[in-house]
RNA sequence: GGAGAAAUGGCAGAGCGGUUGAAUGCACCAGUCUUGAAAACUGGCAUACCGCAAGGUAUCGGGGGUUCGAAUCCCUCUUUCUCCGCCA
């Protein structure tokens, strides 16, 4: 959510950079700025007479206590006056009030000036690649036929169970899936984040923080009866550990990690797309959140970025790096990028991470702030990103390293598996 | 799920209808004293909105009500604690 002030003093400058996002954002911003003229000339209103209010109710205090009786009645019909004008006053502010932050709502973060215009995937601009594609001797099997062969997940059990999308991982399946939330865990904890483990149920509150609420209520499963949802990953329920809170400078910068199953409905999507692992309802991941000084949040998206590539380059594979355009970043992100690794044997590049930098924008919404040098209180900025996002890895460890005899592990995986191949 | 009690500033804890945004203590910040530190003393120390400022308004878990006036009374919701029930 933007900042009022903000919005005010560079209307054009945003206007113009809502174009990259493909969204003409004139009308809804000068709406939002006449109803803030309105809400704040009310707003005076209706503090004048509240304050008018207030000192007759004390001079009548003063009157009863003198044992004026007769001049303390006289001052009361005014104040009955008051009351009533002052409450027309206050449902006209409450109604600009909720106006308002209904139309603050449908506005998405402001890109970032480096991030490209451009309507879908295509026009994401690539940053770098790395890593080279296996070769094979023989025709590799997609992930799905390698884990029913090798009994590492099965899908119809999911099906049995739950339903399509929730997949039951066995043996060494679910071994090697255990064996790399560890691993991302303690990497992350090399790099200076510390582990929670929080709620995989969230309220309203903590949805409307980070985002994820009004708009995208149909993405996530919600339990109407005790009105919770089911967390679409673990920033949501992370970064709203620091919601309604005032930080200390020297507190920057705050760096969480933590592992989670996550839940999406993904209303919409079937096909050859969706595929095994390719995309589920409930998958695991492991999340880096930061939260950290405005002026310090670029340095720590590097960072962010650098973590991933870390991990991707220990596990031995081909990824790129892809700055997202306008009208392919989320809603509440200032700036994304996203990391692929290539699968053989789909010969297509899987999205396994997204980072990205919040700048304000969920800070504002969240109440998450800061004192600064000077003593005042400040937006704080948020990131987060996937490292990583569990699925997509395991397929793509299954595809591009099958032999003939069976699956490879990676060597930095080995003390965590106990095992050095599938077979 | 049933019965009872409670919710006040960073923390502890007064106030229970009238200049109370809120006593007091602790913590924290600045200063005095000191060679330095501690102690002592002095001052400061919630958030938001409006305003150039002076200042004004709102907030004592949330919402609503009574009253000229509510942290204080009433209703309601939420949360916490105690007891009972159920339970990994």
């Amino acid at each position: 959510m933007l900042q009022i002030p903000f919005l005010r003093e560079n209307t054009d400058d945003i206007i113009d950079r809502y174009q990259k996002r493909g969204l003409d954002a004139k009308s809804i911003v000068d709406s939002i700025l006449e109803i803030d003229d309105q809400r704040k000339s009310t707003q005076s209103q209706l503090d004048d007479e509240l304050a008018e209010a207030n000192k007759l109710a004390k001079q009548i205090g003063g009157l009863f206590k003198d044992g004026k009786v007769d001049e303390a009645n006289k001052l009361k019909a005014r104040t009955k006056e008051l009351k009533e004008s002052s409450q027309v006053l206050k449902e006209k502010l409450h109604a600009l009030e909720a106006n308002q932050i209904q139309a603050l709502y449908q506005l998405p973060n402001v890109p970032n000036a480096k991030v490209p215009k451009g309507n879908s995937e295509a026009d994401n601009e690539l940053i770098s690649e790395h890593g080279t594609s296996p070769s094979f001797s023989f025709e590799p099997k997609p992930h799905w036929e390698l884990a029913s062969e090798f009994g590492l997940i099965d899908f119809e059990l999911g099906v049995k169970i739950a339903g399509a999308g929730f997949p039951v991982y066995q043996g060494k399946g679910a071994k090697l899936q255990r064996a790399l939330i560890n691993f991302f865990l303690d990497e992350a904890e090399n790099a200076g984040y510390s582990e929670v483990i929080p709620p995989l149920l969230v309220n309203e509150a903590s949805g409307i923080g980070t985002g994820q609420l009004p708009d995208k209520e149909g993405q996530m499963y919600h339990v109407t009866e005790d009105d919770l949802y089911l967390i679409p990953t673990a920033e949501v329920p992370i970064t709203n550990i620091y919601r309604d809170v005032i930080l200390k400078e020297n507190d920057f910068p705050i760096k969480s990690c933590g592992f989670t199953p996550c839940f999406r409905r993904e209303a919409g999507s079937y096909g050859k797309d969706v595929r095994g692992l390719n995309r589920l309802h409930q998958f695991d991941k492991v999340e880096i959140v930061q939260i950290q000084h405005p002026n310090k949040s670029y340095e720590a998206l590097d960072q962010m970025v650098n973590h991933i590539k870390g991990l991707l380059d220990k596990l031995g594979l081909q990824y790129r790096v892809l700055l997202l355009c306008g009208g392919d970043l989320g809603f509440t992100s200032a700036i994304t990028y996203d990391f692929e690794v290539y699968s053989a044997a789909q010969d297509k590049w899987l999205e396994v991470s997204s980072v990205s930098n919040f700048e304000t924008f969920q800070a504002n919404r969240l109440k998450l702030r800061f004192k600064n040098d000077s003593g005042k209180t400040e937006l704080a900025h948020t990131l987060n990103g996937s490292a990583l996002a569990l699925p997509r890895i395991m397929a793509a460890l299954l595809e591009n390293f099958q032999t003939e005899t069976g699956i490879e592990i990676p060597e930095e995986l080995h003390p965590y598996t106990k095992f050095e191949k599938i077979d």
